[in-house]
DNA sequence: CTGAAAGCGCTTACAG
DNA sequence: CTGAAAGCGCTTACAG
């Protein structure tokens, strides 16, 4: 770096004519400062191209404005579905307009991350926490509570919907109003193959499918569920068992599109087409279902409006130290060729 | 949060009697303490729940054990291609293992990147700062260069490989390598789909490719190259202008997947078959290139280790105070049906 | 409306 | 091997 010392505060404050308290209110946009000094303090600090610094600002005010968002440490889920740039690229929008920057830590593979959570808190390097998709009775979370930190989830963190600050689709419903979108075009033996069931989006989703058949007295039977990973494999896998089974199965909704993926080559491999033979729907509306060689059904979960809602969340509770209600943002089915 | 103080370092000398000179060293590891003095300060920290913090530190010792990286702003690139989450991925790798963290900040719209990363930097939040892909003669790399703070470049920056800090893979020699294996498959009239060419990236293919058909001596022509954007739309227009032309094209090399998966579109619409009628390869072997109706050849770059490698080098670079010479990380060709 | 002073929790010469 | 002291660049009661 060039030898030239950063302006500081003090820098400013002795061309100004003034003492650090008032530059330092003016930077923080005090009210109880005159016009003239305001206006003489902001040139004297364009002049010496003053910039605060921000750590200093840190220890002093024990804020960082600074929010940490843990990176999931499921590689598929991360790079197979654009569900993690998107929900990154709201979040980033949100941070960036109320003036917060993001600290990515991954969870190294020894470490829990609990411990990962912890330490980063105990830096001070970050106001508040953002976690992704959780896991069911997730311990971060309890942590997070415990201590009284100000977090945020995107996605549902339990199936009790408990006092937890969150930001999710109504994912039942979605999966729900797609299950009811195949009866109603006439699919009369719907299977479902979910990826890890330890979430709780699959949880919620497998309960709309349900209740949709219920409603439309169509028997459900528990054996049409498959639970797999989310992976293309995993619908691959299923895909055969689909059509190997004596159960003539006429759709399948898979709770992801890269298991729909899957799938959809099972069946071309086997020579069923699709939908005539076997109708298909998935979750995400990747690139992946739009250009599929059938374009595959598939509901939108906006991942970058759950982000910028999760952050706005927890901005909020990082000012005002009140948690928050839970906040749902809709979710839109692409109908497409596979369910036709 | 929980009323009770955190244990700062002065807890810890108190209840290990020795000062806070002490604990310090203990902390940072230093040689010339005692074994029994330093394991009797670990174990208060332990007892006491004592972690560093790491704003205090970064005032005191400036460093922040931080590593910038300014989110790209080019949505449909982000979004549509596994390149920058698998890049994130390996910076995010890379700086566990070293102990940085990453911090992201987005360029908004109407700042100008240079004033983003200036900001950055004199917030002192940042040793380093990381970039993606560049455009030729990018402002930012020069201001970097002029006030010679710590930076690495994922891609290369400019044409000219003057002295700047980067890691890419030798994309000329890839376009080189890809051109000439569709050469000895027998293709004859080789057309290029480019995304925006005002990227270094571009520039190095396309000379990748020209010089293989100089070398095969067949007929360059420029008006065989069509630049674009990194988009479907792309791929598919100049698809169809490659069918309906007269040149009788039997193969197209496009620089991104999503532009090969547009081509390939256009293909099938117009009743012409891949590879028979006509062959198709692409960049960034994405899930488009693996999964499209014919699988698609494809040069996969290796993002992951780009983004390893160039938070590597930074963080030498942060840590030595020199800068370094360019690395270089090799590609693959997915030799696939679109191409036999 | 403005200033002097203490303090945020560390690090690091300097001294012994 | 260890400690006392100054300092990093801010903020913020307190006082006027």
């Amino acid at each position: 770096m060039k030898k030239e010392r950063k302006a500081t505060i003090k820098d400013v404050a002795k061309a100004a004519s003034v003492s650090p308290s008032t530059v330092s209110r003016v930077i923080s946009g005090s009210t109880r400062i005159s016009k003239e000094t305001t206006e003489r303090v902001k040139s004297h600090m364009v002049s010496l191209g003053y910039h605060p610094n921000a750590i200093a600002r840190s220890l002093a005010s024990n804020t960082a404005y600074t929010l940490g968002v843990i990176m999931p440490n499921r590689p598929g889920e991360v790079l197979l579905n654009p569900f993690f740039p998107q929900a990154l690229s709201g979040i980033l929008k949100g941070a960036t307009r109320e003036g917060y920057d993001i600290l990515l830590r991954s969870q190294s593979e020894k470490e829990n991350e609990v411990n990962v959570v912890r330490a980063l808190i105990n830096s001070s390097k970050v106001d508040g926490i953002l976690l992704m998709t959780r896991e069911i009775g997730d311990e971060t979370i309890k942590y997070l509570k415990e201590i009284d930190f100000p977090y945020s989830v995107i996605g549902s963190p339990a199936y009790e919907e408990d006092d937890i600050n969150y930001v999710d689709n109504d994912n039942e419903r979605a999966s729900y109003e797609l299950t009811k979108y195949m009866v109603d075009k006439g699919y009369k033996k719907i299977a479902l193959i979910a990826g890890d069931d330890n979430l709780t989006v699959t949880k919620k989703r497998i309960s709309g499918y349900l209740k949709a058949l219920k409603e439309s007295h169509i028997l459900e039977d528990k054996g049409d569920i498959f639970k797999g990973e989310f992976n293309e494999e995993t619908g691959y896998k299923y895909g055969k068992v689909l059509i190997e089974s004596n159960k003539s199965y006429d759709a399948v909704i898979t709770l992801d599109d890269v298991i729909a993926y899957g799938a959809a080559n099972a069946f071309s491999d086997s020579g069923h087409k699709i939908p005539k033979d076997i109708a298909i729907a998935g979750f995400n509306n990747s690139l992946l279902s739009r250009q599929s060689r059938v374009p595959i059904t598939s509901v939108d979960v906006h991942a970058d409006k759950l982000g910028e809602e999760a952050v706005n969340m927890l901005i909020r509770i990082v000012k005002t130290g009140k948690n928050q209600s839970r906040k749902i943002v809709k979710y839109t089915i692409f109908k497409r060729e596979s369910t036709e």
